[in-house]
DNA sequence: CCATCCATAGAACGCGTTTACTGTCCGGAG
DNA sequence: CTCCGGACAGTAAACGCGTTCTATGGATGG
């Protein structure tokens, strides 16, 4: 389709007549758009060469005040607009970022982007967003066509799977893009094991999933069930991870049964909260995977009559809108998540600059989480919930 | 700043020797990345000429099986990544839609860009995402940017400003755009009054608005406030219109006391609701103007002691996620968000293929809205809230 | 053996940017 | 009152990289 589309166009215009600027398109069909003005029209009608216009239009060699305003006159009378894809061919930054999430509703990768969105604004920079809807197959794709596109940076979201050629193929775009200029950025999940040029922005997951259950612990609180989160996923493992190891700090053994990890969707808490209040271990307290997970629970335990925090206490993880919007308002872990999104910018960006000393092409922040103590969590009550 | 960059970066490579292909580049700096592959590199490679090559690429010629493999073995030996400017340039279309928004975290914004995202996706187009955060300055400097990436689509996303000049700026960028063969496409905003080459997506607002107020009415609610929203918004006037002429029709008269804009903020809602229940007018409902500040009217009416529905119906508009997140449930407007942002660009994207009969170009859609009735509405109670 | 069709090559083109270079005009030196 | 260095303005032309039109060599078919 794109090949009929771009024939079609193209195939009516090249003809006779080459040196003519273009006279006979102008008078083809009625509305037609006439060609776009171009720097040579510019130049001619404002009476001077192309470069002159160039310096113009970037202000960045000295043109005599007269001069520029005739140019900037002419600009506006024909309605110019600079071609970005003639000037990114001509070697300037195409000042564009290119950001990889699974979804843009997802208020968790919604606040990193607008960190991107609004770092990029900062540097005069254009924000590609697309989402995989899960796909690492897509994630790659993506990654190309903003490869194709010259992006200064590709920031990819998000947790990552612990998969072998998923994570070679990975390296090979990072080496790629690197070789080209641009960066892959890794934001919110681990650098890749094998070694690769990427930059890394990453947050104290495990720690903040430590500090939450340490929490819980702290309350009295021994069965402690952690739900949600795809198994394969980074993201998860890393909270299993802090999960397990307040337990472990605490001398309190692991229990698989109250490890039940799944998705990280609204339906996956409330569906699997359910069947576990109807036939499931005992616990008086619930770690959600994160906020989302956290509100399908909630609903299921409104649903079952289990009272939060007085018969069962709930905590998630993110720190989304929603958790303050829950009843009770939910104890969760905050993480920095437009900060995030703005730092990957900023590394991929400033190590763009200085081209001289790329050692440092390998950036890497990681920022801190910390919990937020709202009102989901209570001691457990002295009659343990039986089922 | 832009200017500084673009020099810093583009001054330092190119200098002597101008015919050698980059010999001189290739042993600059360590990591540093040697010239990409063009598509010369990759025929020469593959030992064809730069058109077949071509022809590999774009799958819209015959090429010899055992061609097409040696070029693809050479493309993949290289690392060859096509790039996406050069092709702009050469005519083919850049494949890429821009959307503004005011703002990315917003749900009402985030659904509608997925819609866009996602059908974008469908034809192989990715999706340039800017925000706004209210102000039409930057709106129109958006446009200006996307117009310069030669966009196949500029969506403008949200309520518009009855601001003359910036309505009579927003046409001369459809013109713009629609010269160079773009389509301005507005989205869940009114058309221009002045008559612009422009799209337009469209839902029914004053009706959304108007049939939950009857719905109100019909509960028995004869003094409804109505809550939020900018004023100069279009949003606004119109959910505000559809609102007064439920009343009209129903024979009540209108207070202007009970129709207290503002913004679209939870917090407003949160404020005013709070202000208005110590010391505003009698009411027995809210009409919010959009579900958010229902968020923060239903806190502060939780902060107060008054029990919804039983002492106050509430309703809201546009139906996210948070709708059903709110205790009780919200019964609101439902707007196919996900649906606009899709006929945006089916809309901006065929009128682009069929140039021939540019009559069309300017098409427009509007979808419907209902009501969802949840349990946030119910009868007024016997004695009227007295402050 | 010529008419066709196919695969491929050569070259023009699209549009800004930038370098190398020319022509001007200034002030100060001689 | 010239003459020279240098700051300034501005220009022609090369360049970046795919795409596609036009042309050509060769093979197949009649």
């Amino acid at each position: 389709m794109n090949d009929t589309t771009a024939q079609a166009i193209n195939s009516a215009s090249p003809h006779s007549d080459n040196q003519g600027v273009g006279r006979m398109r102008r008078q083809s069909s009625a509305a037609d758009g006439q060609r776009r003005a171009t720097v040579t029209d510019v130049a001619r009608l404002a009476g001077v060469s192309t470069a002159t216009v160039s310096r113009v239009l970037n202000r960045n060699y000295p043109v005599a005040t007269a001069t520029r305003e005739r140019v900037e006159e002419a600009m506006r009378e024909l309605g110019y607009v600079v071609n970005a894809h003639a000037r990114a061919l001509a070697g300037v930054s195409g000042r564009t970022v290119g950001i990889i999430v699974s979804e843009v509703i997802d208020p968790f990768y919604a606040y990193i982007a607008r960190g991107v969105e609004r770092e990029a604004a900062l540097g005069d920079r254009l924000c590609l967003v697309c989402c995989t809807q899960g796909d690492p197959q897509r994630e790659l794709a993506f990654i190309e066509l903003m490869h194709e596109r010259r992006a200064d940076a590709v920031i990819v979201v998000g947790g990552s799977f612990a998969d072998r050629s998923y994570t070679t193929e990975l390296a090979r775009r990072a080496r790629e893009l690197d070789a080209g200029g641009s960066k892959l950025v890794l934001c919110g999940r681990p650098p890749l094991d094998e070694p690769a040029p990427t930059a890394s922005v990453e947050y104290d997951n495990e720690g903040g999933a430590f500090a939450i259950t340490d929490h819980l612990l702290a309350q009295g609180h021994e069965r402690i069930l952690y739900l949600g989160g795809p198994p394969a996923l980074s993201t998860t493992r890393e909270r299993l991870a802090g999960h397990r190891r307040a337990l472990e700090l605490r001398g309190i053994a692991r229990d698989p049964e109250l490890e039940q990890l799944g998705s990280f969707s609204r339906a996956f808490g409330r569906r699997r909260m359910a069947e576990l209040l109807k036939e499931g271990p005992e616990f008086t307290a619930v770690f959600a995977a994160n906020d989302i997970v956290a509100a399908g629970a909630a609903q299921a335990l409104e649903e079952a009559g289990v009272r939060v925090p007085q018969d069962m206490s709930l905590v998630g993880y993110d720190d989304i809108p929603v958790a303050q919007e829950l009843r009770p308002r939910l104890t969760t872990v905050h993480i920095p998540l437009e900060e995030m999104g703005r730092q990957a910018v900023r590394l991929a960006v400033s190590g763009g600059d200085e081209d001289d000393w790329r050692e440092q092409t390998t950036g890497a922040v990681r920022l801190g989480t910390h919990i937020v103590v709202r009102d989901s969590v209570a001691a457990p009550s002295k009659h343990a919930r039986r089922v």
